[in-house]
DNA sequence: CTCAGGATGTATCGGCTCGATACATCGACG
DNA sequence: CGTCGATGTATCGAGCCGATACATCCTGAG
């Protein structure tokens, strides 16, 4: 569908693209650096990703540096287009399921510094009740059949939710830092803890 | 390929049909209750892995009692066959990658009360050491890079860094526990240290 | 009583992503 | 001089998801 969903990765190549022109192999290490444990994008997805960013015309094709031809080996470049740009501040407005759901939110998460205040804000909170919402599911599930279950599973269950219940207490801290720091706008010499 | 690396679903069907039948409605339900927040998995896979199951001679369709005929609506209910159930034993036996990658450990886990407690032990500690080599890959990384992150990515690093060592944690405990007891057989007095 | 909405139920389609794989070149090290 | 690992581009098969469609049953509000 032309709704792009699931999209991460256009995200990702795009926001990586906004800093410095780069090709293929250095984008994926980056972005695996940038995204560190949270998660990887295989070459099965960034190559296609980039020549459908390439056809829509929002990434170029970028000569590197003439030097670095003498003795380089082939490589394809690719910088942002301004048609590129202007889809990137757009991804980074969307604030939506799509910037709170598992496999997207921490991609829209590593390119905050470039994001709104008040996105941000939106995009932590919608994830924050995404997984309360999962954690009511799971929790009532498991009330009803805790009987039957083994104590394999039930171990799984209780790791499953604490590492959630985790991840929202991460989300509160996160939240509560942002609204701090909306709360402090033009403050002359009173006493700013920062 | 016929190698079957990423057929957690295969899995985690038998392994449900194993202890009844259960038409796909029903069986959705109950997986995803005994997964919790580790997975769930939706009709666009389960059913094409069902008619694959069937294909194969793993499940069967099993005649619902007469009674539930009567008033109830079409469902199609399926059992293990003797094939399955080998299949089954022989998927319960694997204790490779397969094993202890991230989509597939939690099934292999859930499904641990049926498991050799050797096998038991090797995807434990396989997935212990697949986790540790990601954490310090991640860690070089991030130490290379450090300088270069904007706390927004240097926070979701942190946080991923933390989850799973705190999965590490988890597994060291269920291993300890594991080793306990199966260390609880006739013991002589020799000091068998591995 | 009626009808709408929600749970139960089966099924498919498009699309994304991964893992494996295939090439090819470069630098380093023995 | 050979080979091994890092660099580099690219594709293919297969698994899985999300959305969607369609049909029946039950419940409860009007």
């Amino acid at each position: 569908m032309a709704g792009g969903q699931g999209r991460v990765l256009e995200l990702a190549v795009l926001g990586s693209l906004h800093e410095t022109s780069l090709h293929g192999y250095e984008l994926r290490k980056r972005l695996n650096a940038l995204l560190g444990m949270f998660r990887a994008f295989s070459y099965g997805s960034l190559y296609p990703c980039l020549r459908s960013l390439l056809e829509q015309g929002l990434i170029a094709e970028d000569q590197p540096a003439p030097a670095a031809i003498v003795g380089g080996r082939s490589k394809i470049v690719y910088k942002l287009t301004a048609e590129g740009k202007e889809r990137l501040q757009d991804l980074l407005t969307q604030a939506g399921p799509s910037a709170w759901e598992d496999e997207s939110f921490g991609v829209h998460f590593a390119f905050f510094r470039h994001t709104e205040a008040e996105v941000r804000l939106r995009i932590l909170e919608g994830r924050r009740s995404r997984l309360e919402e999962r954690l009511d599911s799971v929790r009532t599930a498991l009330a009803r059949t805790r009987e039957r279950l083994d104590s394999y599973t039930l171990e799984l269950q209780r790791h499953g939710l604490e590492s959630v219940e985790r991840e929202v207490r991460w989300l509160n801290e996160l939240i509560a830092t942002e609204r701090r720091a909306s709360q402090e706008p033009v403050r002359d010499t009173t006493s700013t803890d920062e």
